[in-house]
DNA sequence: ATGAAAGCGCTAACAA
DNA sequence: TTGTTAGCGCTTTCAT
């Protein structure tokens, strides 16, 4: 196996300075343009490549950035780290993928920057993270966090407006004849979480009475927890159930949408379900699930870009002005909520 | 901001050579233990992380690998990236995670050695690519492919014995009773693939006619598409449906579980429905879905074990011989064949 | 068992 | 506009 061709061997082939090639590559101005097409040519001729360790390590960069999420099977996190990667790949980042699987000791080495070596920047969808931890940080690495939780402006945060997406999805069901509306997936008492604050926004403008006792709080994102806590809400209401439940994410919906089946009630018929996600899972579930689609593209394309001039701050030595960033979001409305699914028996 | 430190630094505080250090962070031998203690207390106090920019270009290798698969946000796809990504960690290898979105552009490109940078090794999760295209294949990269396909020993394969999945999953349907058995995503005229051969060998050795007709294509791995073949089989034989479904994947099950559903049909009591991959929604559809497990861990392990066999191989001049490698699997059943999900009403 | 020095492939001063 | 050269931080002969 000969060894593979190095930036020397493109400025042999075309007869000029390695210079000159590094320019034709890094796309520097004043380069003529039949210089450059000369240099393309010998490129493409032997099949040249950079060597990004090589590049990297000139560059005083790692060329890799971190992205901390959960775990990967969880489908909102594939999902996003799908564009994170397609986003970092526009800036010639590496991403690597590390997963916390919501141990909060993963998160704060993270934080702190430990990893197996230096990274451009970190992206951080965390639950546990907050604004305490944040203060303590020391380490300078470029952060964008993302995610629900309200950092008070101490870090790049980037997400939807959590409360008014919630407060539309909530008023989905109100607009559609609902009166009756539990939120599983948060404590009555929690009243930071923003989701719980879009819900109890929607019930108190529409003049609808809140019930401690039909918001119901779930320990973990599964649908087992969501489907225990509707259980449980069923059982304590025999009779006079909700007849529309708001869910904090839609694997917890899925989990809800189970417990309502098999005691019996039709959904959306006698109860209508709202998740918040838009997981693939939604369009191929019965019914297929309402929910909130956040634009995920929009979220790692804003966060890649903060890291990028986090990261220019940093070397020129200039100041990076942190900020609470947000990206769109849409109402999905399918048939938990609208639709009848069960046709007539054949 | 100071300087991160260097291996050089650690040997300043050490009082040792350069080379000392390297020797105890590669983990030599010929180190005496009081000698690796000094140097890793030296390593903690100053918080040393070595860069591995340089050390793979010293190493003249990547120290990356590139995991292409059709899309992150397709649960199987999703939970066997995290795998890979744990697997290659422990062999200092940070992923590089390409989604090919079933175009075989991409896929060929991969298999070209078509990245931003060089890569020490390529796993291959694909449909579209068949032994032809490896036959043709000159770049020199270690590369495992992944996936049911059958490569006819040009290159390292690993996968589950489909066949012989595929068996247990209607062997599993038979041994419940269930007598006509349809399969929903193969053609019947497809004699190759592997999960319609162990349909087929399981109908046989029961004694079972097999209907063609109960054998419908899909064109792509969608719900819809499970749903839709549901449909036309359901339309097609009006009032003698199957008694039991097994699907080629759990998201075409989902779809077809979807269809029964819609037409009025109970799951499991008119209709048994056997999935395949385990995707991490099973669990939280309902009825939860019965389907094979592939040991994925297992899978991922192989994999990377065999892209550091290949390298070495490389590097040594020594040869590498390819072979099929078999991961395990497990038949998970649940309550899509098994159980009853719908209690009475209240 | 440990030390000195060359070199991995690239970028960016600095010169020309 | 283009060429020359000194590092970037690490590994690894080759001495010792």
């Amino acid at each position: 196996m000969t060894t593979r061709p190095r930036l020397a061997d493109v400025a042999a082939r075309a007869g000029v300075s390695m210079k000159t090639v590094s320019n034709v590559i890094n796309d520097f101005e004043h380069v003529s343009p039949q210089m450059r097409a000369r240099v393309q040519a010998a490129i493409e001729e032997i099949g040249y490549r950079p060597n990004l360790s090589a590049r990297n390590l000139a560059l005083g960069r790692a060329g890799m950035i971190a992205l901390v999420v959960p775990q990967l099977d969880m489908p909102y996190f594939a999902a996003l780290a799908g564009q994170v990667l397609e986003a970092a790949a526009r800036s010639n980042w590496v991403v690597l993928i590390q997963q916390s699987a919501g141990d909060p000791t993963v998160e704060r080495d993270a934080l702190a920057g430990h990893f197996p070596q230096r990274m451009d920047g970190l992206i951080l969808s965390s639950q546990r993270i907050g604004p305490a931890e944040l203060r303590e940080r020391t380490d300078r690495t470029p952060l964008v966090m993302l995610g629900e939780r309200n950092y008070q402006g101490l870090v790049q945060h980037v997400a939807i407006d959590n409360v008014a997406a919630a407060q539309t999805a909530v008023q989905h069901l109100i607009d559609t004849g609902r009166q009756r509306i539990a939120l599983i997936g948060s404590s009555p008492t929690d009243r930071r979480h923003p989701r719980l604050r879009g819900y109890r926004q929607a019930l108190r403008a529409a003049g609808l009475p809140e019930r401690a006792d039909w918001i119901k709080p779930i320990r973990s994102n599964l649908g087992e927890e969501g489907e225990r806590q509707m259980a449980e809400l069923l059982a304590e209401n025999p009779g006079s159930p909700p007849d529309a439940v708001f869910c904090v994410t839609d694997w917890v919906a899925l989990g809800v949408i189970r417990a309502l089946q098999t005691h019996g009630l039709r959904v959306p018929d006698d109860v209508a379900v709202v998740g918040f996600d838009d997981i693939p899972y939604g369009r191929a579930a019965t019914p297929t699930l309402t929910t909130i689609s956040p634009d995920r593209s929009a979220i790692a394309r804003m966060a890649v870009a903060s890291l990028d001039a986090q990261l220019t701050a940093l070397t020129t030595g200039t100041s990076y002005q942190v900020s609470d960033q947000q990206a769109s979001y849409q109402l999905i409305i399918r048939e938990s909520t609208t639709g009848s699914h069960t046709k007539s028996i054949q």
